[in-house]
DNA sequence: TTCGTCCTGGTA
DNA sequence: TACCAGGACGAA
């Protein structure tokens, strides 16, 4: 599940394959995934491409002309790279045709994953966009206390909220709560102002370790060129419910909150 | 605030 | 064959 991390890891894999380049057309091959922008998808796609940007889980595509390619992978979406000649991956949902002969794909089995164009100076002004809350990795001690001041309800549900800090998701929340010792469940209110900053570093130990591991893989996330991540092999609690703490071996408890399966261990974390 | 929906492959 | 995974949005 693309999160801060293997979008990131995205990123940094398609800055210096697409600036300076230009595309030469676009096949959509899943309509659902574009919505509404197809056409304009189509008409604003050749402009040469200045730079990739990320907020969050959301992809900037930085096109000249004013125009932006907006891309969130969702669920199971990611990006890879090939040359026209070479096999298809299994999921092709949208090619994106370089000014080089290269294809950009956006691959995708669930097709929740989303593209779209909007003209640069209103992409901010999107719904899903002007409710969106900084960055994660941008987001300083002082800064995480003062968002977290107003918040109330289970620490978990805060750090899925993309209008709190945005950029992490179910893996890497449950991540950041075990590192902090902190459990889930607990209203953030009852945090004490030493346990907010525990938080907060763990938060982003956690991201920034998905980052250096490339991403967590499980069956969908991969680099460009197909390799898979390493992160999923640093996990302590993410998809590990009922199986031993690393810490102390004790069964991992878990719970819906949001309806995302969340896991944590009762004698670490409290 | 909570729940359903979009989606479909993988797994039990 | 039924169920599960889940980010974001929209409806109740």
């Amino acid at each position: 599940m693309p999160e801060l991390p293997e979008v990131e890891t995205a990123r940094r894999a398609i800055l210096p394959v697409l600036t300076g380049r230009r595309f030469t057309h676009v096949e959509i091959l899943r309509p659902n995934m574009v919505k509404d922008s197809a056409t304009m998808l189509r008409e604003a796609i050749a402009s040469p491409v200045m730079g990739v940007d990320r907020l969050g889980k959301y992809l900037f595509v930085r096109l000249e002309h004013g125009w932006t390619l907006l891309l969130h992978l969702k669920m199971s979406g990611r990006l890879g790279l090939r040359q026209s000649a070479d096999p298809h991956l299994t999921y092709e949902r949208i090619r994106f045709t370089l000014d080089d002969g290269s294809l950009l794909i956006f691959n995708d089995p669930r097709t929740l994953g989303r593209a779209a164009m909007h003209p640069t100076e209103s992409v901010m002004k999107l719904p899903s966009l002007k409710t969106m809350g900084p960055d994660a990795l941008d987001v300083s001690e002082d800064l995480f206390l003062k968002r977290l001041m107003r918040r109330k309800g289970p620490i978990k549900r805060i750090l899925l909220d993309q209008s709190f800090i945005a950029g992490v998701g179910n893996i890497y929340a449950d991540e950041a709560c075990f590192l902090a010792g902190i459990n889930p469940t607990r209203d953030v209110a009852s945090l004490s102002t030493g346990e907010r900053r525990t938080l907060h570093r763990a938060v982003l130990a956690t991201l920034h370790k998905g980052i250096d591991n490339m991403g967590t893989t499980f069956s969908d996330f991969a680099d460009l060129f197909g390799k898979p991540g390493k992160n999923q092999h640093s996990l302590n609690v993410y998809g590990r419910r009922g199986k031993p703490c690393v810490m102390c071996g004790n069964p991992l408890s878990s719970t819906q909150i949001n309806q995302r399966m969340t896991v944590w261990c009762e004698t670490c974390q409290h």
